[in-house]
DNA sequence: GAGTTCATGTAATTTGTTACATGATTCA
DNA sequence: TGAATCATGTAACAAATTACATGAACTC
């Protein structure tokens, strides 16, 4: 198996819950994964086929002729027991880069008001993430007894809630404190120009 | 210039701060940036080279001989430019890989002790990371008015202050919710094998 | 004398993004 | 008719990690 591509075993755990096609793997990522894993095309398609040279999955052609042709994989034995051990295993250290705080580490290099509204950006941005996590919650809240894996959505779910909302206070605090900031440079800048 | 690569800007706004060896810029992302923006010896290194080639930073080989030969850069009025521009510009959206969500999502394929461990590891790991950012928030409350850049430093802490808290604090909920989930799961075995 | 830190760098590899090519079907 | 979606894939490039090589100085 090649190294520790961790993409892989995304596919493998989409896989283990149901047979899928490339474009269906990389949709569900999409709607379910993305806010903490992302996966391009030009991942998955090579993955899909290191994984079955590796007996992971294995593929075969739909057979019905209506649209596109389809390649719908389905995960091995060997595969399951891959994506097992690699579950059991406490995971790496989450890794986040965040061009908002560069940003404002070096802020003092440009106007007070610019970033002021960098964060602002920041801030409605991560409103409207907030209000699909909400929506999320709500919808899953209504079946979580329906499936085991619902739990599990749930707490990720949780998690972006949680997150989001703390991202958003942050972003007020800060607006505020640069306010008040601003204010006293220009209050220092009015006593100046009295005197 | 390279198309769009951020750490030539993380490394412009150090040296717009002081002059620096490739070396001490290493040290200072990894002692103030590095929870929301990591570079290697590998990226710095290469970039100062093309930041010089683009006349936006410059060099000079340090004279005095004790010790290893340092190579010492600063920003050209050129690179202060680019800097200034790069900073009015919002930043893109913030990117961020959860290796412990992705487990949790495919939780139901192991067993739930094993997802309330890995929520633990997680746990710990942040609450040390917590702790750094409180003694950080100290250090900086004491000096907040000796430079103009500290209002910024201090955002940045707050920021990674706030979100460590929301981490620990979905821990803590996402295993009460799983040693929940688990007792009624225990509570219907018990009750399948009484009758 | 051994280990750590200071200091610079390259090479190999991995990981990820973006753009492109192809072509059928569905929907307005 | 034209746009969007379904579907697969490759090529080029960019970003990042890791390992390695070198060597001086300082610390225990």
């Amino acid at each position: 198996m090649a190294k520790e591509n961790k993409t892989i075993y995304v596919i493998l755990g989409l896989l283990n819950h149901e047979d899928m096609t490339g474009y269906e793997i990389k949709k569900r990522i999409d709607s379910s994964l993305k806010f903490f894993w992302d996966a391009s095309f030009g991942q998955i398609y090579p993955s899909l086929k290191i994984l079955e040279n590796d007996m992971m999955v294995k593929s075969k052609n739909e057979e019905n002729q209506s649209g596109p042709e389809r390649i719908i994989y389905s995960i091995t034995d060997k595969g399951k027991e891959a994506l097992r051990q690699w579950l059991l295993k406490p995971a790496e250290k989450e890794h986040v880069k965040y061009e908002v705080l560069v940003k404002l580490f070096f802020g003092s290099a440009v106007d007070v008001n610019n970033n002021i509204n960098n964060i602002a950006v920041f801030k409605e941005r991560n409103l409207d993430t907030l209000k699909l996590f909400e929506f999320y919650k709500l919808q899953l809240n209504q079946v979580l007894n329906e499936d085991k894996d619902h739990i599990f959505y749930y707490l990720t779910v949780l998690f972006g809630e949680k997150i989001q909302k703390a991202y958003i206070e942050w972003a007020e605090e800060a607006i505020d404190i640069l306010k008040e900031h601003k204010g006293e440079v220009n209050c220092e800048k009015a006593k100046g120009e009295k005197s």
